[in-house]
RNA sequence: GUGGUUGUAGCUCAGUAGGUUAGAGCGCCUGAUUGUGGUUCAGGAGGUCGUCGGUUCGAGACCGAUCUUCCACCCCA
């Protein structure tokens, strides 16, 4: 036999993973909902250059470009111009399209326009645990927006989820990038924001000194990693607001993440903590950003935040947005993982009619119509197979009910219906096997 | 993209120091049971050992390349 397979980090999913995917998508869908949040959908594949530089340059070398063909792909060869071999390229997530989505149709949405999107993604990473070379984000955005609760509202969607997911355990991060701005500013290093939280980012998995030796090798001024040794030691809120005092834009923060904590108590959310370190990587944020973790999960499940100008560069100025994406791969690897997913997850076939031949088979599909119209999950077993494995097509597909018409049952009018799990058998008249249904 | 790892039957895996016809469990098929699945018993099918090349009298095993799997880094859902 030819060894098949799908293309690296994808995979076929089968009838019983598909249900239990699709018990994750209805899940968070009936939440969304629940907030007045809408569904779109856009291609799979944008131009090029609308997703090119919007995901930091290792974002760009991630993103899968579908080559040119025919004349075009010949004449760029010719030139050796890269930009035209690939005029398309497969979506690298759902902020992006999404943010060339409103500018597009902007005369066509109301604002604010809260939409959600459940779509595949595809990133040409390099595949290991929870981690695919096409898997599906789940995106919640309001865009159109300034006010934090927007915020507010992102964080309760985020806990409901996770709570109808039986996933209580998780923990939503929380930080601002104006507070790293702020810490920027007071190590008087304001343009090395970003290499300063990736390094931060990295705390809690290579300890201080390698976080130091990092913030050196990214040109990070040694008498501003001597001022960020007080962040190590008080890692706080209060002490972070106390550090940031002399930044505005820091100050701004603070009171951001002091409000979204406040308005998330009220409401009586844990499970919510404050994390200074948090960085996340996409350079399209500004503000409050987001990121689910769980402690038997490597890597985070959930992430987004807020965007003061990603319309921008496609010359819609000042739209601010903010969302969070689940990634519904790793959330199922995690509900696998954990067997939380639940059992009546599948309605299945209620009744199996066995086919004994042409004859027989006329009065089972009149019978199996007549059920259907009463809503009841029927089939008819196509091929007059050997009792044996008809009977066995039903076990293997878990069928409670399996009903045998043969010269007898036609004669009589009454079906002769056999219990799967008890294997008691009784004759029956198809009225009364529906009551019982 | 960097470093490492894995690949033997449909699945999970054995395979000893290179040496005849490559094994097990589960699954599958057939029969015991021609109108009875799940249990039991008896039998059977199924592998050019990921692929290509090399070393050797001889390679599943050793070497190289490539693909795949998983892992760490980078980055991320």
């Amino acid at each position: 036999m030819n060894k098949l397979n799908t293309p690296k980090g994808t995979r076929d999913f089968l009838p019983d993973q598909v249900k239990k995917r699709n018990y994750i998508f209805d899940t968070v869908k009936h939440v969304f909902d629940l907030y007045g949040f809408v569904p779109i959908e856009t291609p799979a594949m944008e131009l090029t250059e609308t997703l090119m530089g919007k995901y930091g340059e290792e974002g760009d070398r991630l993103i899968f470009k579908i080559l040119a063909r025919g004349e075009k792909l010949k004449s760029a060869l010719e030139s050796g111009k890269e930009t035209s071999m690939a005029e398309e390229a497969l979506r690298y997530d759902l902020t992006v399209p999404f943010a060339r989505f409103v500018v597009q149709h902007q005369n066509e949405l109301s604002f604010p326009f809260k939409r959600y999107q459940i779509q595949p993604v595809w990133r040409a990473d390099r595949p290991q645990k929870g981690r695919y070379r096409e898997f599906f984000q789940c995106d919640v955005d309001t865009i159109g927006s300034d006010s934090l609760l927007n915020e507010v509202e992102l964080v309760q969607i985020v806990s409901e989820v996770f709570e109808k997911l039986k996933l209580p355990e998780i923990v939503v991060k929380i930080n601002n990038r104006k507070i790293l701005q702020g810490i920027a500013e007071v190590v008087n290093e304001p343009d090395r924001m970003v290499d300063i939280t990736v390094a931060l980012d990295k705390l809690d998995k290579i300890g201080r000194e390698k976080v130091e030796e990092e913030l050196l090798a990214r040109g990070v001024s040694n008498e501003a990693i001597q001022k960020l040794g007080y962040l190590f030691e008080n890692p706080g809120l209060t002490s972070i607001r106390n550090f940031v005092a002399t930044s505005e834009i820091g100050m701004k923060g603070i009171e951001e993440i002091e409000f979204l904590f406040s308005r998330c108590n009220e409401l009586g959310i844990q499970s919510i903590a404050f994390d200074p370190t948090l960085a996340r990587g996409l350079n399209y944020y500004t503000g409050a950003i987001f990121e689910v973790v769980h402690p038997d999960f490597p890597s985070s499940i959930c992430g987004g935040g807020r965007y003061d100008d990603l319309t921008g560069i496609f010359g819609l100025k000042n739209l601010s947005g903010v969302g969070v994406s689940f990634g519904a791969d790793r959330i199922y690897d995690l509900l696998e993982q954990k067997d939380l997913f639940p059992q009546q997850i599948s309605n299945s076939t209620q009744v199996l009619f066995i086919n004994f031949g042409d004859t027989e088979a006329k009065q089972c599909i009149l019978w199996a119509a007549q059920l259907r119209r009463a809503g009841k999950r029927v089939e008819v077993y196509p091929d007059s197979a050997k009792l044996k494995k008809q009977m066995k097509y039903a076990d293997d597909k878990s069928i409670p009910w399996v009903a045998l018409i043969g010269e007898r049952e036609i004669q009589d009018q009454k079906l002769t219906i056999k219990n799967m799990n008890t294997g008691n058998q009784e004759s029956i008249s198809i009225s009364d096997f529906l009551q019982k249904l």
